[in-house]
RNA sequence: GCUGGGAUUCCCGAGUGGUCAAAGGGGCAGGACUUAAGAUCCUGUGCUUAGUGCUUCGCAGGUUCGAAUCCUGUUCCCAGCACCA
């Protein structure tokens, strides 16, 4: 048995001493520098990370057997508070927290280890660079760098001050989600900051404020839609609720208490005056701006204290639940009384058409209160996908209707956006921002938007910045394809962000105001022009304190006078010029590769910070964004649980079976699955080849040294054919192409040279030389394996690539074998029409000389017209005698034009016949004549054509 | 909602106007080898047929001498979406 566990640890230990990875500056070489995306310190790896790291490592492999010095480094991006966390988990004990490190196989010791922020960096940093290893990935990890790092600190800070410098920083009010007691935190799906919420959405509602009773008096309702304002009925509000009066400016505003809590984050000079009963309102009337007339507060079971202002405007004509709530009312005297309301004047309240929508008449509430067959405001699923569908439709088709003044016949879509700031610009309306459900921080306590007032930004909406980018990304390489077309659209759409925040937090203190902390997607834009720098810290040759805006300004921008800078930092100047050196030579970043989840964030602020950081010449040259390992649960990753142990998996399949997986079970731009019987199969792919060769290499004895025969120039020639599609395969990086044509083509091909009788000793060394130096790219444990049983001294993951030889590729070779297949097939399919397993003789017999003739002339006139009576027409006129057959013969050719390929001519046939004849006799195990039709007296005779030779089974 | 992508023969997955009943892999079936099993190798795998003919590439139309491939409509599915790395 091939032993793949013994076989990765040998290799790995070569790759390793002979310090493959560990790349300097060498100008007698063409560099290459590629980079993986931060890997965000927060646990273990699994086997979603292996995928793209394999695709990278296999770029890597390719170039550097072609000639490049290769820089691949690697590191953790630990900034944030997703290590507080966990370190905070494992420090409290948390019972699934420790299970599943043990689970892992740590020990007390270990968790001990881990339970302070930067204990866990350490310990998984170490960890990280194992894995890295144990995939026989070559790398220089001397380079390895976290990003917190105190040397770290100091290369943000100083992109923050040229970000400042260039006027990329800018102040303005921010509304953000924060946590009561710890500040800002994220909302997010992978609820690294939450205990719960992370689907919530931010509405920005439009506070509505409807006059009641007394100037400067509002009953103020949260509404998303402001420009069905004029169809408004009548308002909602909770019978048995008490309300809030509440001061704002000089206003007083009546809403629940809840939104009076969640307003104090977002308003100053909030001041809560009264209590007022939702039933001492009920009756009551109110003037909703613009449209001037009063209108009914009505009650209703629907209104929830805790979404908006816990009060409801009602717009019965396109809403489907206040159609609803009013129906309730209208049908039912009895409980209109009980609320103290006059059930006759209820029952005046009509829908007012508003919205002209596609497929729906005047009142869409009402059409789909039907269609959903609802009635009753408590069917509260209904509504819901009611109000969506209406709301959607609305949304996209819909036009307002005449009585909305200024606004008729204004798309919903504009008329949305101009009623909204129209209001709040005459201050009748405010902005109010709520979450879509309750989301509670990991501390516990709630989670609401707060104004923070002079929130730094970076400037991403820049113009300039904007453009330079979207033309740069033209001459980019950006894979997948449709990603250079998305891109332009997600840099015109990325508006400024949110740069950095108090908390408690890892991370760069904010150069600018030390009370903030530069968050975790602002703090890894620039990173690979570090690890530039990084390689002479790591070695302690460069020091945190010489890390200064004029060291950087000189090693990346080439700004300021070496000399004085030297002596500023007490840096030796041969050291600071060699730095410069290597930044002139590595730059720019030839490749980021990264997964899907980059798409939108970011790989656009990497590109941003680049362009407006650097000159043009270290602009990023390529992007790849790899999808992802899914499960049934949905993506593969550790906030959810479900993680696989790299470890465990490669013991199972081996990493090499592990690595070919991920180049050709599918594209890189699809998600896969991790199914185990794919694994095994691809584990056995490699372990045939693998006894394949090694019994070639111990029957090379057998084999004769000789001249090159016809089958050995096919399979020159079809190798060099395979290579030259490999080599292109790569060059584009399709390593599905790629791996189909090195584990499975070629190993076909080799399979059909030896059935075909081939045994050159001195050809099949040769090429299996060759094929085994391709297994480098994908599964490099076993090519440096069967490398060595090959003899060959030289490690394969640093020897020369194979070349092409083009004067070895010769396609009419392929067309002689293809019509072996084809004939071969073709008998066997007689063989079964005449139910005949075991064949006495098989007659071969070569169709008539003219055909060859009138093939190839049909052919030439094929390219001239494609009208059959044409054809028949001229054709006829040159084959007199054999009119008829030609009128059967035309309109079959031409539903089958293949046929009409590599026509040669009856002697040509008969001669290759006759070369094949053994071949076909051992493949039937019979006896094989070969006939002219002119000489052989059969119905087969005739029906013999060039394409197809007459075949009679005995 | 915004932006982008997709639907192919039992499954995965190639395929962008004729050479396509459609690569490759898997599964399944038959055969060879083997004491046997497994592995390996060969063959087959839409229906039909002495090598023919017919029907297929989400659904419905259209352009063309010719469409899996182009156009229109339609249904369904997927991905990313800002203090989240």
């Amino acid at each position: 048995m091939y032993d793949f566990i013994s076989s990765e640890k040998k290799w790995q230990d070569k790759w390793n001493d002979l310090k493959v990875g560990e790349v300097n500056y060498d100008s007698s070489k063409p560099k290459f520098f590629l980079i993986w995306a931060y890997l965000t310190v927060s646990g273990f790896h699994h086997v979603g990370h292996m995928r793209g790291y394999s695709y990278a490592d296999a770029i890597c492999r390719y170039k550097r057997m072609n000639g490049y010095n290769v820089l691949l480094p690697a590191g953790g991006h630990a900034t944030g508070n997703g290590t507080i966390s966990k370190a905070y988990n494992v420090r409290s004990k948390d019972p699934q927290t420790i299970e599943y490190y043990k689970e892992l196989g740590l020990n007390e010791k270990d968790l001990e280890k881990i339970s302070t922020p930067f204990g866990f960096i350490n310990f998984f940093k170490n960890i990280y660079i194992k894995d890295y290893k144990s995939y026989g990935f070559i790398g220089d990890w001397r380079r390895f760098v976290v990003t917190t790092d105190k040397e770290y600190n100091k290369f943000i800070e100083w992109q923050f001050k040229k970000l400042k410098q260039k006027d990329l920083l800018v102040q303005k009010p921010y509304f953000a989600t924060a946590c009561v007691e710890c500040g800002p935190v994220a909302v997010d799906p992978s609820e690294m900051d939450l205990k719960k919420g992370g689907n919530a959405q931010k509405n920005e509602y439009t506070i509505l404020k409807l006059k009641f009773e007394k100037d400067n008096q509002y009953v103020v309702v949260a509404t998303l839609r402001p420009e069905t304002i004029f169809g408004q009925t009548n308002i909602w509000l909770d019978y048995n609720v008490t309300y809030t009066k509440l001061k704002v400016g000089e206003e007083v505003w009546i809403a629940s208490k809840e939104f009076a809590e969640k307003l104090k984050y977002q308003k100053e000079n909030i001041e809560i005056l009264d209590e007022i009963k939702g039933k001492d309102l009920v009756g009551k009337y109110v003037t909703p701006p613009i449209i001037n007339r009063e209108i009914i507060i009505l009650p209703s079971e629907f209104c929830d204290p805790n979404i908006g202002t816990g009060i409801v405007t009602s717009v019965p004509s396109d809403a489907p639940i206040d159609w609803i709530g009013l129906f309730d009312l209208q049908r039912s005297k009895e409980l209109t009384e009980k609320y103290g309301l006059d059930f006759e004047e209820l029952k005046k309240i009509e829908p007012i058409a508003i919205i002209n929508s596609k497929g729906f008449g005047k009142f869409p509430a009402i059409e789909i209160c039907k269609k959903y067959n609802i009635n009753s405001q408590k069917d509260i699923e209904k509504l819901e996908e009611a109000k969506k569908e209406v709301y959607k439709k609305g949304f996209h088709t819909g036009v307002m209707l005449e009585n909305a003044g200024k606004y008729s016949n204004l798309k919903v879509e504009q008329a949305k956006e101009e009623i909204r700031n129209d209001l709040i610009k005459s201050n009748l309306a405010d902005i109010f921002y709520d979450l879509s459900e309750e989301v509670v921080c990991r501390c516990g306590k709630q989670v609401v938007i707060k104004k923070i007032d002079n929130q730094w930004f970076i400037k991403y909406s820049d113009k300039e910045l904007t453009n330079n980018t979207i033309s740069h990304i033209k001459d980019m390489l950006l894979l997948p394809e449709q990603y250079k077309k998305n891109l332009p659209n997600i840099l015109n759409w990325f508006d400024d962000r949110a740069c950095a925040r108090q908390g408690n937090w890892l991370g760069t203190k904010f150069p600018f105001d030390k009370t903030y902390t530069i968050e975790p997607i602002s703090d890894s834009t620039l990173y690979p022009i570090f690890y530039l720098v990084s390689l002479y810290i790591n070695q302690g040759i460069v020091k945190e304190e010489q890390l200064t805006e004029n060291f950087f300004d000189f090693v990346y921008l080439g700004l300021g006078d070496s000399e004085i800078i030297s002596k500023e930092i007490s840096l030796d100047i041969k050291l600071l010029l060699q730095i410069r050196k290597d930044v002139e030579y590595w730059y720019p970043l030839d490749i980021n590769l990264g997964g899907q989840d980059h798409l939108t964030v970011h790989f656009p602020v990497f590109l941003m910070n680049h362009v407006a950081l650097l000159p043009k010449k270290y602009w990023p040259k390529g992007i790849i964004v790899n999808w992802w390992v899914i499960n049934k649960s949905g993506k593969i990753s550790k906030s959810k649980g479900g993680v696989r142990s790299i470890g465990q998996e490669a013991k199972t399949y081996s990493v090499d079976a592990i690595r070919l997986f991920y180049s050709n079970i599918a594209s890189p731009f699809v998600n896969i699955d991790f199914p185990e019987e794919d694994l095994i199969k691809y584990k056995q792919r490699l372990e045939k080849i693998y006894y394949f060769i090694v019994d070639l290499e111990n029957n090379f004895k057998l084999l004769e040294i000789k001249n090159l025969n016809n089958i050995d120039r096919w399979l020159e020639s079809k190798f060099n054919q395979r290579l030259k599609n490999i080599i292109g395969s790569m060059d584009k990086i399709e390593f599905k192409e790629a791996t189909d044509d090195i584990y499975f083509n070629i190993y076909n091909d080799l399979h059909w040279y030896l059935r075909r009788g081939g045994n050159n000793k001195t050809l099949l060394k040769e090429i299996i030389k060759k094929w085994t130096l391709s297994f480098g790219l994908f599964t490099p444990h076993i090519a440096e394996e069967l490398n060595e049983v090959l003899g060959n001294q030289e490690l394969v993951s640093t020897s020369v690539f194979p070349k092409v030889n083009d004067s070895k590729i010769d396609e009419s070779l392929d067309t002689n074998e293809k019509n072996i297949e084809n004939i071969s097939s073709e008998i066997r399919t007689v063989l079964k029409m005449a139910n005949i397993e075991k064949p006495k003789t098989i007659k071969i017999i070569v169709s008539k000389s003219w055909k060859y003739d009138f093939y190839k002339d049909l052919k030439s006139e094929l390219e001239v017209t494609r009208n059959v009576g044409q054809i028949i027409s001229t054709l006829m006129s040159k084959y007199l005698d054999y009119k008829s057959e030609i009128g059967k013969i035309v309109p079959k050719l031409l539903k089958q034009p293949s046929l009409l390929e590599n026509i040669t001519s009856q002697e040509l046939d008969l001669k290759f016949f006759k070369e094949i004849l053994l071949f076909l006799e051992s493949e039937f195990s019979t006896k094989m004549e070969i006939y002219k039709a002119e000489n052989f007296n059969d119905l087969k005779s005739e029906t013999a054509s060039p394409a197809k030779p007459g075949i009679i089974v005995e």
